[in-house]
DNA sequence: TTTTATAGTTCCATTTTAGAACTGTATGGC
DNA sequence: GCCATACAGTTCTAAAATGGAACTATAAAA
């Protein structure tokens, strides 16, 4: 679903507010048709929804879902990578301010059960019950 | 770095301790053309290394970095939003134990500030130092 | 009457990806 | 010695996706 070169910096921008469509082709510089196709594809997977905001002619904005409202962390995690590891010399281009304590903060990704920062080699994965026998093979099926 | 179809997913082969071409291969179903461009473009960006693992021939593997690493508070965001919205009726593929806690958990992202966790409703975004005036401008300077 | 705003669609050239076969080094079986 | 297998790629052509630019449609504003 976020697999191609536009869907996620499109996502992105949802989160900063952006809902139209002009306003995504211009931040962005990506080709209106590929857009188009983008914010379809958004919608069928029920990321976005297409709402109308004036009548005659009808014209639509795009509005994040819950289920697209829960892709937060994934946007946040690239967005707090990208400030650690890609910013330039003149620093990072956005910071971010939580509401509800008031201060400029970083993303931390915890543990559910004891709260403590996630780092990958202190996670076992194992099966759960909709375990597939072959990656493979389960990625070609869903392809169909 | 990570917008197109094949390397998040080869990130979250990574995670799974894949190291080797024939076994990214096999898992994903992805062209042998396409994987050996990926991989290089990761090393390339310093995400993986391109490791010696026996001589004559000598072959490589592909190992995550320190920037690779700190790439799992972004698959594991996907991950988990795939198994919040996108698994059947059998559940989640896998579940993550949490070693140093021995549970079974879920991520959550939380402010580094409160410790709370994190909507995007409760964010505000501000100008930081490296601010760019328009992001169209600043994506064609960087394609250079 | 012409221009502007907005949200698209259409067309063609270029780039990327898929699919399959091929290359090169070495090991193990017979 | 000869053939099959393992592994990590490279090469080739066809199909699909993307880029770039122009065009469509509705209505308000100048």
């Amino acid at each position: 679903m976020i697999g191609d070169r536009w869907s996620l910096l499109i996502l992105r921008d949802c989160f900063l507010r952006v809902r139209r469509f002009e306003e995504f082709q211009s931040r962005l510089g990506v080709t209106r048709h590929v857009l188009a196709d983008r914010l379809k594809k958004l919608v069928r997977f029920g990321v976005l929804r297409r709402s109308p905001y004036q009548e005659s002619p009808t014209r639509y904005e795009y509005i994040l879902t819950q289920k697209g409202l829960d892709l937060y962390p994934v946007v946040m995690a690239i967005v707090h990578w990208g400030d650690t590891h890609m910013v330039d010399e003149r620093g990072r281009p956005m910071l971010h301010e939580h509401k509800s304590c008031g201060k400029v903060f970083d993303p931390v990704l915890v543990c559910s059960e004891c709260g403590e920062p996630i780092v990958a080699k202190e996670v076992h994965v194992h099966a759960g019950p909709g375990a597939a026998e072959g990656m493979a093979k389960e990625l070609a099926a869903r392809a169909k």
